[in-house]
DNA sequence: CTAAATTCGGATAAAAATAATCGTATTTTT
DNA sequence: AAAAATACGATTATTTTTATCCGAATTTAG
């Protein structure tokens, strides 16, 4: 429930993938191939991000995808928005909190979204490139 | 997917309003009334509370329940842990990480597992009682 | 003692969200 | 012309979440 979707997750692995081979277009099938993702659930979301402006795409042969921006300018966030098109944690979160049959008694709405906030900062606050181990 | 559960956006409401009323017992149907919630799974999430000791109950009629401890001392996190076992943001964050296929190649457990611990921050950090409005 | 109001517990069903797959078209390189 | 890619739409499968149903046990009141 508090959860990243394997879209996010697969997500930042091709990113990551994408950027230490930047010199290079890559297809999905060797990102696909070398994170052990599923192609065709990955080619989705590359085809995704590269609508979403965070990629730009080649097609045909020799053709693959490469970084717009690198990977410490891409939040955690863009790619939740870029993915997930919601990641309000209720459903009134992102409207006039006029959703719901018990607006009126509603007593939680307005701390619920400073939570939301807290939670978004986070995500807003942490890039793809913090998002690898130093090993 | 970044989202609180219905039960725990339910029992959250719930919780205040037996906080609101701790004088008496109150059952699951004036509670599910009061704040048009639906009853059967109100009264599941109620007793499962009461289970995981968050809640006292008292059978037959008159029966009802009433709060343990101050909404003031119950967490957003107790809640999760009470009502929905997971909120990991990614499945190995409960395990040793060895869940996944990837596990040898998987560059961004540890990484993951630190933003995993802000968001458990927020959680931990947040009261039932925090989640009033103040109007 | 009985009836009513309640919690308790298990099972199941319905709905929604997430994840994955398939087929075909288009583009580009060789 | 063939091969290797991305592009796109449709569909299916799986999982998770939410909701419902039924019958049992418990307690109070009359």
């Amino acid at each position: 429930m508090i959860k990243l979707s394997k879209k996010v997750e697969y997500a930042i692995m091709a990113l990551q993938y994408i950027s230490e081979n930047s010199s290079k277009t890559n297809t999905a099938k060797e990102i696909a191939e070398k994170l052990s993702l599923p192609y065709d659930f990955l080619s989705k979301l590359l085809q995704t991000l590269m609508k979403k402006g965070l990629l730009v795409s080649q097609l045909g042969v020799k053709g693959g995808y490469m970084l717009v921006k690198q990977i410490n300018e891409i939040t955690v966030e863009d790619l939740m928005n870029a993915l997930d098109e919601r990641s309000r944690i209720v459903e009134c979160a992102d409207n006039d909190g006029s959703c719901c049959s018990r607006t009126e008694i509603c007593d939680i709405r307005s701390p619920i979204m400073n939570l939301q906030e807290q939670i978004n900062n986070i995500f807003k606050n942490t890039t793809i490139a913090n998002l690898k181990n130093n090993i």
